[in-house]
RNA sequence: GCCCCCAUCGUCUAGUCUGGCCCAGGACGCCAGCCUUUCAAGCUGGAAAUCAAGGGUUCGAAUCCCUUUGGGGGCACCA
């Protein structure tokens, strides 16, 4: 089996787009088959220099390695279309020489003009065929001119297209309802149709996966395939992406890109699972299937055929399920490539890695993405907090009784040495019964002043990773800022 | 306007081919309880779908047939 990514190079690819890589990817590894990706940048006018890069970055992010494409090469290169230029020539010349295509001269005005009456008189927009009887001396004289004239298809007529779609099953269409498209642009260029036609054949696609948007179109690659003499490869399109409004997944919606769910610190990981999840699904009650356990059970028979809208709620909480299923020291290091990626504003940069190993397991069932390690661990790299005495008061007590319970504390961490957190629970635990507070009371008014917050994780473990030191200087900060 | 696709809890879905095990199962989210020094996590329970509607076929239909409605996609010298 040989299946395809074929990104155009305009944008970073959204999700949507990027799903249907994944299925892919998932095809080509279940069955031990290839996974190619060809770049169609055969518009010249959208291309984004850039996006080749993007594309290829999101890839590796995912870990969807491609065992044929840019950087990799591969015996069907190359891999850009723009570089594959002459291939495209020399089928539209045989297709206008076998009567299959014909060169057209038609201005964009008259196109439009035509179509305007077409929308006013009610039928359907479309080439009326009229160069097909564009006269040698026309067309010299059109050349002469300086003008490059495009190539439109002869489309076939009074015939049933049907294809036999993996997911969808059989779809016929008329032929007469799809008219003379172009096959190349006046810049020499192909369009996507054929390109994509004698790419595939070429590279040797057995299996056209792609999104549903594409299956209008499929009718005038089937025709392309017989005008060429070539087999088609099989069809299967993929149910779409959508919007919370059910339209198409657009930059309207938010955040659609894919890269831009690593910046909001979405684990490749779940984004792979999350995905794979959008119109398949392995059976009634399993919902967390890593990549091995989804190359091992994708199958295209499990495609759904309706559209899925995005649901992020979803995708939150799995991120947080395959936080909590890495080890400390894996967290740590997700953590630091991440704040690595955007610095945080409060910690400084490059961090103790060590000390971060010893913080992780503390955070992590808090987490539900990257982006809040940097709240959720802030106080544990500040130097002095700034405690608010009216958190650190808690109800039925007072500065005084506040500051008692706070020297008590100091003595206590003064006399030990570096104890664990059963340890300190014991002694703070002593201590709370000689000062007759309640463990909310006494608890609360210690945790805000070793973390200058309510929130915090458990307060005897945070304190041990803290260190004797720190909770020294903390506590004293504390009580000099019920002084103050 | 024309062509094509789709239709089960708010959302993702199982079940549809091969009618009965489904007065519809799971998950997210939501609500409640438990746990608990906070916040999470975890555990338990709950609300939530007249299976888009109507008509058939059948002893029996989410599942088969017909019609309707709704939603989406496409109709470029964009992909």
């Amino acid at each position: 089996m040989r299946v395809r990514y074929a990104p155009s190079p305009t944008g970073l690819p959204h999700v949507g787009n990027v799903r249907t890589a994944l299925f892919n990817w998932l095809f080509a590894r279940r069955t031990n088959g290839a996974f190619i990706v060809r770049v169609e940048d055969t518009d010249q006018n959208r291309l984004v220099r850039e996006a080749v890069a993007g594309i290829l970055e999101g890839l590796r992010w995912l870990d969807l390695d491609w065992d044929e494409g840019p950087e990799v090469g591969g015996p069907y290169g190359p891999y850009m279309q723009s570089e594959r230029l002459d291939i495209y020539h020399e089928a539209a010349a045989d297709l206008i020489r076998r009567g299959h295509a014909y060169y057209c001269i038609c201005s964009p005005e008259r196109l439009k003009e035509l179509r305007k009456q077409q929308s006013r008189e009610k039928k359907n927009p479309g080439y009326d065929g009229k160069c097909q009887t564009l006269s040698e001396r026309e067309l010299q004289e059109y050349r002469d001119g300086g003008n490059t004239p495009v190539v439109r298809f002869k489309m076939v007529r009074d015939e049933t297209i049907s294809v036999d779609d993996i997911v969808r099953g059989r779809v016929d269409w008329n032929s007469n309802l799809t008219d003379d498209f172009v096959i190349i642009k006046s810049d020499g260029f192909p369009t996507y149709h054929l390109a994509n036609v004698l790419d595939d054949h070429l590279m040797e696609i057995t299996h056209v996966l792609r999104a549903e948007e594409w299956l209008s179109s499929t009718p005038r690659h089937i025709a392309l395939y017989g005008a060429l003499g070539l087999k088609p490869p099989q069809f299967g399109h993929l149910p779409m992406i959508l919007g919370p409004d059910r339209s198409k997944l657009s930059k309207r919606h938010g955040s659609t890109a894919l890269l831009e769910y690593r910046d909001m610190g979405y684990l490749p990981e779940s984004m792979v699972n999350f995905m794979a999840l959008l119109g398949w699904s392995l059976d009634d009650r399993t919902e967390i299937l890593d990549r091995s356990a989804l190359v091992e059970s994708f199958s295209l028979e499990r495609v759904v055929k309706s559209g899925a809208i995005f649901n992020i709620d979803k995708l939150e909480w799995m991120n947080g399920i395959y936080i909590r299923s890495l080890s400390p020291e894996a967290l740590a290091g997700r953590i630091r490539d991440y704040w690595q990626l955007s610095p945080p504003t409060g910690i400084p940069q490059p961090v103790d890695m060590a000390y971060l190993c010893r913080i992780a397991p503390l955070i992590q069932p808090r987490l539900k993405t990257l982006v809040d390690a940097a709240e959720r661990t802030e106080f544990f790299f500040k130097v002095g907090l700034d405690h608010v005495p009216k958190d650190l008061i808690q109800k039925g007590m007072d500065a005084e009784s506040t500051r008692a319970a706070l020297e008590e504390s100091l003595a206590l961490m003064g006399i030990s040495d570096e104890l664990g957190a059963d340890r300190l629970e014991e002694a703070f635990e002593d201590l709370r019964l000689k000062l007759e507070l309640s463990r909310r009371q006494f608890f609360s008014l210690l945790r805000v002043a070793i973390t200058a917050s309510r929130v915090s994780p458990p307060l005897f473990e945070t304190m041990e990773v803290l260190g004797r030191d720190r909770c020294v200087d903390r506590i004293t900060g504390a009580i000099g800022a019920l002084r103050g």
